[in-house]
DNA sequence: GATTTTAATGAACAGATGTTCAATATCTAA
DNA sequence: TTAGATATTGAACATCTGTTCATTAAAATC
């Protein structure tokens, strides 16, 4: 079962499409995997021979979401040489921007009836995003007995934790009052009392 | 449907104490509704007149958990009369005790086969004994402009973050140097560079 | 204690799940 | 281009899901 295999590559792709297309029809909960197959006209044998869940087939998709999540994260290193990374800026991140692209994809993730391996996906990649930059920026000026695993979790999930309630607003709350918010949390956060 | 009735509650008892047995042997994806039904030896139509899916059986086990969260945190407000609550103080939470007393508990919420409900049940109560807090103490000295739905969110969901780094150790640290994380996480950030 | 209310049962249903198997179709590599 | 490799198929199977219904059993209320 080579991923080069030009017959898986076809199934693959016919699942695909076919769970874009239910999806634009019902939540994810809502479709079996008979469905997908039948969508598809893929066996569904074939369906158990690349995927455990349907879930399986959702996780690829994401793939190519956090590719995105990424690139955005990327981007102002690109736009600027030197970048004041001295603690988290809002303005550098540009992961509001990114959720709100994928907003309607993200409306599954947050779901409360779906398995929490994609928000475990989500969590790994601002997880590892933050850490490179803890690690190469802030590492001097930390407490020494912080652990950076520790750290990085507390602070991918903390953006989560505004992602969440984003979401719970249905992404009404603009991305600039998003961005906002985290600055003024960070500035208010580090100014203490 | 009361909830009173003698005949629910025993219905109900009886599948709980089904789900605990089965959940000692297996994880929560592996248990089917058929077979919670023949340990408890009830119907499964029974089961559907009380529960759509095994989920909301174990829902109901969390509820109590909670209600540990709740005691947890409230201790030591019984204890000391006047309380420093002067940004979170990690030593007044008793989050990660919690956690510990319940960590087989916790090892199924956090697994990533398991749907989101769990999670936004603890992000709800986390939430909710933080708002409490920031929204009587820290109010007058925050940036106006922070929502505090936004801050509370930020602030709890950045706990569960530790939460789930530790989980993934299999919650090898200790409760210590937990509480001493978030008490160096939160000085360090405060302080600035 | 008798009557009314209602929860629990067992049976039956269409459809889904997860797995196995031999037969077939389709790709890859020589 | 052919021979070998392997992905896909269709069929079958036991089990699970979610739902309906008349019947029975057990509670609540009087």
């Amino acid at each position: 079962m080579r991923t080069t295999d030009l017959r898986v590559m076809k199934t693959k792709q016919a699942l695909h499409n076919a769970l874009l297309t239910l999806l634009s029809q019902k939540p994810l909960e809502q479709i079996s995997i008979a469905e997908i197959c039948r969508e598809a006209k893929v066996n569904r044998g074939t369906f158990y021979l690349h995927y455990e869940q349907k879930e399986g087939l959702f996780e690829e998709y994401f793939q190519e979401i956090m590719e995105d999540l990424y690139q955005s994260y990327e981007e102002p290193y690109r736009a600027v040489t030197t970048l004041d990374t001295n603690h988290l800026d809002p303005n550098t991140i540009r992961i509001f921007h990114h959720i709100e692209r994928f907003k309607m994809f993200y409306r599954i993730v947050f779901s409360k009836n779906v398995p929490l391996t994609y928000y475990y996906m989500l969590f790994d990649g601002i997880y590892s995003l933050l850490k490179r930059d803890i690690s190469t920026h802030h590492v001097h000026q930390m407490e020494d007995h912080i652990s950076i695993d520790y750290y990085s979790a507390y602070q991918a999930n903390a953006i989560i934790g505004l992602i969440i309630q984003w979401y719970r607003g249905d992404f009404s709350d603009s991305v600039t009052m998003l961005n906002k918010q985290l600055a003024a949390i960070l500035k208010n956060v580090r100014s203490g009392e």
